[in-house]
DNA sequence: TTGCGTGCAAAAGGTTTGCATAAAT
DNA sequence: ATTTATGCAAACCTTTTGCACGCAA
C-alpha cells in the first residue's frame, strides 16, 4: 500500500481541529462550538458517513451538544474546503469519508450490504494521467467505484451482509 | 463529446427499437406511441444527456410528440433495465448514455464546460479485476469519472468552454 | 373488454436558503 | 459593537407516486 505518495502534504503534524483552526483563521471564519463539536464526531472514527448517520450519532435537538441540520451541511461543506474530508455521491445522497492524513483511495461497493471497501492502487493514478495526457486533459481529480458483491455477501449469499443495508 | 469516435464492438443485429420490443413483449409490457417516440429521441444522437435536456428536445406540452416527465422517468428506467442505457449520477443529476452497442468506457469530466469526454481502457478493465480479486469481491460493475478540465479550458483559460454550463 | 400506461398534480427525499437571533471577536 | 454563525422554517430540485382516464392487446 503507497503510503506517501498521493499528496505532497505535510506529514500529518497537526490534529484535524488545529488543520481546522488554521483554515477558519486564514479566512476570518469563527471557532464556534458547533464547529468544534462537528470536528470531534467526524474524525473520532475513520469511516465514511452521510448526514443523517452523524446526526443520528450527534445528540438529539434540546440535548447539550447538538447540532441542527442545516448547520451540519455547511460545516461539512466546510471541512471539504479545508482539505478535511472528500465528498462523494452514492446511490443520490453525499457521503463524506477522511481525507486529510489519508492517502487517495477507491472504493468497492458491496450492493447487497452497502459495505464501502476503500483500496489503493498507484497504477490506477497512472493509468488515469496516461488517459488524461492522451486527451490533451488538465486532472484534478478522480472517483472508482466499483460494484458487486463484497466476500461476505456472495460466500453466504442467504445471509444478510454482516452491516444492515440502508434505510433499517 | 461522444461522437462516433465509437469502439464499434458488437455487431448490432437489432435496432434499439427492435431489442426494446423484445424486451417489451417477453415481459408482457405494450408498444406505446411514448415508448417509440423515446427510442426515437434518444437514439437519433449518441451523447450523453439528462432528463432535462431529453425534454427540453421532445415537442413541448400540447404538441403532436410531447411525453410527459414522469413517463419519460419511467421509460428511461425500462430503457436501462432493457441494456439500452447505462445511467449514472453526475452533481446529484442522473445521466444517461447509450448501453446497446456500445462497449464499456468511462469518463474524463470537464468541471468547466462540463463536457463528458469518452475513453476506453482494457488495462482499467484487468486492474479493476484485479483489486477486486485482491478482496474476494464479486465485480458488477464499475463507474470511473476523471474530473479537471478538458483542452479547450484550460488552453483558452478566459474564454468560455464549447459547451455552456449548465443552468444557464 | 381488460388492465397496463399515461398525464396530472402532489409527495418524497436530500440539500439549500432567508431571516431573526445568538455568539464570537 | 460588529459581524459571522446558527437554528428554524420554508424553499428548492430532482425523482417518484397516487389516481382517473385513455389506449393497446
Amino acid at each position: 500500500m503507497a503510503k506517501d505518495k498521493a499528496f505532497d502534504r505535510v506529514p500529518v503534524a497537526l490534529t484535524p481541529w488545529e488543520r481546522f483552526e488554521e483554515y477558519l483563521c486564514a479566512r476570518g471564519m469563527r471557532k464556534t462550538a458547533q464547529r468544534r463539536i462537528l470536528v470531534e464526531y467526524v474524525f473520532n472514527q475513520h469511516d465514511h458517513f452521510d448526514v443523517d448517520t452523524l446526526l443520528a450519532r450527534l445528540p438529539r435537538r434540546g440535548q447539550p451538544r447538538h447540532v441542527s441540520r442545516p448547520t451540519v451541511y455547511r460545516t461539512l461543506g466546510e471541512f471539504v474546503d479545508a482539505g478535511l474530508l472528500r465528498k462523494f455521491e452514492l446511490d443520490g445522497r453525499s457521503v463524506y469519508e477522511h481525507d486529510y492524513g489519508y492517502p487517495q483511495h477507491d472504493h468497492l461497493h458491496c450492493q447487497r450490504c452497502q459495505r464501502l471497501i476503500e483500496f489503493q492502487s498507484d497504477e490506477l493514478l497512472a493509468l488515469r494521467d496516461r488517459v488524461a495526457y492522451a486527451h490533451h486533459f488538465r486532472v484534478s481529480g478522480h472517483r472508482l467505484i466499483v460494484t458487486g458483491l463484497c466476500a461476505s455477501c456472495w460466500e453466504a449469499p442467504r445471509r444478510r451482509g454482516r452491516r444492515a443495508a440502508r434505510g433499517s
